[in-house]
DNA sequence: TAAAAAAATGTAATCGATTACATTTTTACT
DNA sequence: AGTAAAAATGTAATCGATTACATTTTTTTA
């Protein structure tokens, strides 16, 4: 190991060119003869090159990064996103960096440092909570910078965003449960200040009108995403007077922990009630029920994001089919939804 | 937005000092007077400056972050690591990158290139699949920078590692089933190549022998650590001749395959078969039935990793103790195990 | 109080690439 | 062949911080 980096100084006197005409040889090669190209290509091949990532970011005042911000990847829901994300980005010489929103004090903060700082370029959300504070100093200090929201989105606020077909999900949910001849449904839906949630639960509550069933306060249960959240709707369930025969989640995880809080009450799945998850994560098909669920192309969902952050980050606005893009859903029926038990 | 950023020059001016008495207000703050301390912290409040990490890094010639490969995100087992890494790096200026190395086409490429272009000072690695080949190169390229295994290590090669104590949670998995009455078990261990499973197979066996149970090559089967491996072990199981009454998994995503697709076979957990899982992921306290399973400090693991690394980054040697720690194991006793049928 | 030592501060080189601008070489055209 | 235009290449400034070394100021000591 020499001490010293072997630098671009170190290629151009090996080549017999300038400085200038390596650096083109890397990043404009067409602008070069083919024999310069070509002695600049041996020399850095002979020497193992490579450049120096701060010199040429400090230079061309760029991080080449983004950051993908995750609200929390204890949740198995967000790799496959992240592996499209990865994938979006691969040929391109940007670094992903992960982050996980639980992990930062202030949010926001840390955000903007990091692209005050020059460590990113542009940010990734999976993480859709954002007060409408932040959200202004966001867009106010980073009115360059390209944003992109992933499954989630801000209102009132113009992102890219890329997302799932959220209404339709809801309402296949619904609608499966309805044809198994379900009439009182419940369902289960994540923090408030989630807009995803939002849209959930009134798809819920718009197709289950549509249906003509009847609609109490007892409809909705608040939670968030997390098994906990399920415990605890599932136990709020337990003390209706009226139970429901079927239960719509906004996520799997929640899902789980419904059913296995429910099973604690001696309730068991599909025979009592029926539950439908959202996401359909890997586990859903090794869960005792498997999950009735509304699948979500997490892959694709990941890709697009860094489609349209790729772009932006070239200069070029992302056509609009780019900008908002909006992914078809799937409801993927197993084992967790039965017809109730009057029709058995 | 002014477009160009403030620099070191801009608060120079402001305070009235040279640039040289900014950087030092920055980073050795002792060596100031106070009064002109006082001065350059006004300057920099009023004017929000930060300084740029491309140059800082161009100049220190570091890059102030460290890289931690985990072998699969959508493994849930990993998060709670990454979150004592984060915190074991709160208060440090350092940046924690993590990456997925199922997204690198060649793993040790990309962190020699890592290295070399200055964009990581350090790795951590949750992946402990690295060729004999592999290792060479890493550490004879990069015998300067420090690596820290985590979970994970590699034989015969001298890199600080943090792992569980993988033989106690073996003997305790075996010593739970035997003393339920369980005289017949199968392990079912993570691929071959991985020397987590070598040690957690190995305290298998010792401890079946130390039982004096009777050992067959039916008694191991081998897969990976995940779901699709518990699958494939189940239906290896159901067509033994002789089933065990009891099995221990090598994580607890194998268990949830195993139980699974016993299930599907008509075979129930735990009243035909106990099964054992590794890990206590977060799901498996909701997993039906509840998984009685080996617990491992996820969180220390990770503190416990970035604690050695820091060390290392700040050119001291770990002690012993940190370079190289075992992390206790407790066993988690829930309701995938109870007697075999016989004694019922 | 003067000299020596220590503390505080400043000057300017440096890290390694990119690129505006200048210059040389090649190609195209009359 | 001579000139204009285009292509290829080179020179040197630049990005923004850090730090070796030099200088000034303050403190200590005789």
């Amino acid at each position: 190991m020499n001490k010293r980096n072997t630098t671009i100084q170190d290629i151009a006197k090996a080549a017999g060119v300038s400085t200038a005409t390596v650096s083109r040889a890397l990043s404009n090669p067409e602008l070069l003869s083919q024999t310069k190209l070509l002695a600049v290509k041996e020399a850095i091949k002979n020497t193992g090159y490579r450049v120096n990532r701060n010199a040429r970011n400090l230079r061309k005042q760029k991080a080449a990064a983004v950051l993908v911000l995750v609200p929390n990847l204890g949740n198995p829901f967000f790799s496959k996103i992240l592996s499209g994300i990865n994938k979006g980005f691969s040929g391109t010489d940007y670094s992903v960096l992960i982050a996980d929103s639980e992990s930062f004090d202030d949010k926001t903060q840390r955000i903007q440092n990091a692209f005050q700082d020059g460590q990113i370029d542009g940010l990734i959300s999976l993480d859709g909570a954002f007060s409408e504070n932040e959200v202004v100093e966001i867009s106010y200090d980073l009115i360059e910078k390209p944003v992109v929201f992933a499954c989630e989105w801000v209102e009132n606020a113009d992102f890219s965003s890329i997302r799932s077909d959220n209404d339709s999900g809801a309402r296949l949910a619904v609608q499966h449960l309805y044809n198994l001849g379900h009439r009182k449904i419940t369902h289960i839906s994540g923090p408030d200040s989630n807009i995803l949630t939002k849209v959930r639960q009134a798809g819920f509550l718009s197709e289950c009108k549509k249906l003509k069933l009847d609609l109490t306060n007892e409809n909705i249960i608040r939670g968030d995403f997390s098994i906990q959240a399920g415990y605890a709707a599932a136990s709020q369930i337990l003390s209706f007077s009226e139970k429901p025969t079927a239960i719509t989640c906004a996520s799997d995880e929640i899902t789980i922990g419904v059913i296995s809080q429910l099973r604690k009450a001696g309730i068991s799945v599909p025979n009592d009630i029926s539950v439908v998850g959202f996401d359909d994560i890997e586990i859903s098909n090794s869960y005792i029920p498997t999950l009735t669920t509304v699948r979500q192309d997490r892959f694709e969902l990941g890709l697009s994001a860094a489609q349209s952050m790729v772009k932006s980050l070239n200069y070029e606005k992302p056509p609009l089919s780019i900008y908002n893009k909006v992914i078809d859903v799937e409801l993927v029926v197993r084992e967790s939804t039965a017809p109730p038990l009057s029709t058995k």
